[in-house]
DNA sequence: GTGCCCGGTTACTGCAACGGAACCGGCGCT
DNA sequence: AGCGCCGGTTCCGTTGCAGTAACCGGGCAC
């Protein structure tokens, strides 16, 4: 999976104010991009095409404080850090497909589609 | 379903950029309000308690111009404006129904759960 | 004529997400 | 000594969602 992911039609959101957040731009590429098996913050960051390190950053740590995937740091030089799912990241891909297969499904009934950016 | 919703635990997002847009606060809520059939602004408005009414004017509005449901307003007085789902709204209860799930079944797998607001 | 009801609108403000650019430390290679 | 690699961090700015408060117009009732 490292094409560009077609994930960017549909994403999974909660506000920061609710129990689960996947709402950022990224989240739902990530826990795509991870779905066949762990990758490296380099790797994920070439799979997101466009994302900032910073915000990679911001959206890998606060997936790993909600217990969606796991960093594991290798003390080897240069570094190696290593990004994969949980048990629990690997349940969003459930209904995070779903919603995928929707937008697929119904990406022709949709107004305005193609004046904005289908893929990413 | 006068009852305040639960489905603040998850909603559906695209950024303005995607074809689809379920992201912002409320249209989540708004799509499980109507799942039973037209409702009234008012109506809507006290579902959905603490919305503020420019924000659900804007939130219509926008679900009304990407096919999701429909205004219709009726000449009487004092005034009476109905939002319906339309088919196209109706068939997003499915993705959004499979979060809502997926929420329920998880939340207690949840790191922060309990520190944020569960329901809204 | 005053006030209420409904479905808004307008103006102003706050805040979180996102993005670009630059920089960093430790090591190895040349 | 200098450069590159990797995985970041820091600074600063922009955008857009959301919230508060106030107001509005038309018809009706008092």
């Amino acid at each position: 999976m490292t094409a560009p992911l077609d994930a960017g039609v549909f994403d999974l959101r909660c506000s920061h104010r609710m129990p689960i957040r996947v709402g950022d731009k990224w989240s739902g590429l990530i826990l795509r991009c991870l779905e066949d098996g762990g990758r490296r913050f380099g790797e994920v960051k070439a799979a997101l095409r466009g994302v900032a390190p910073k915000v990679l950053t911001e959206t890998l740590r606060a997936m790993e404080r909600d217990g969606w995937v796991t960093r594991t740091a290798y003390d080897e030089n240069p570094p190696r850090v290593e990004y994969a799912l949980t048990e629990l990241g690997r349940s969003l891909l459930g209904p995070l497909n779903a919603a995928c297969a929707w937008a697929r499904e119904h990406l022709d009934e949709l107004p305005h589609a193609q004046e904005r950016t289908p893929t990413a």
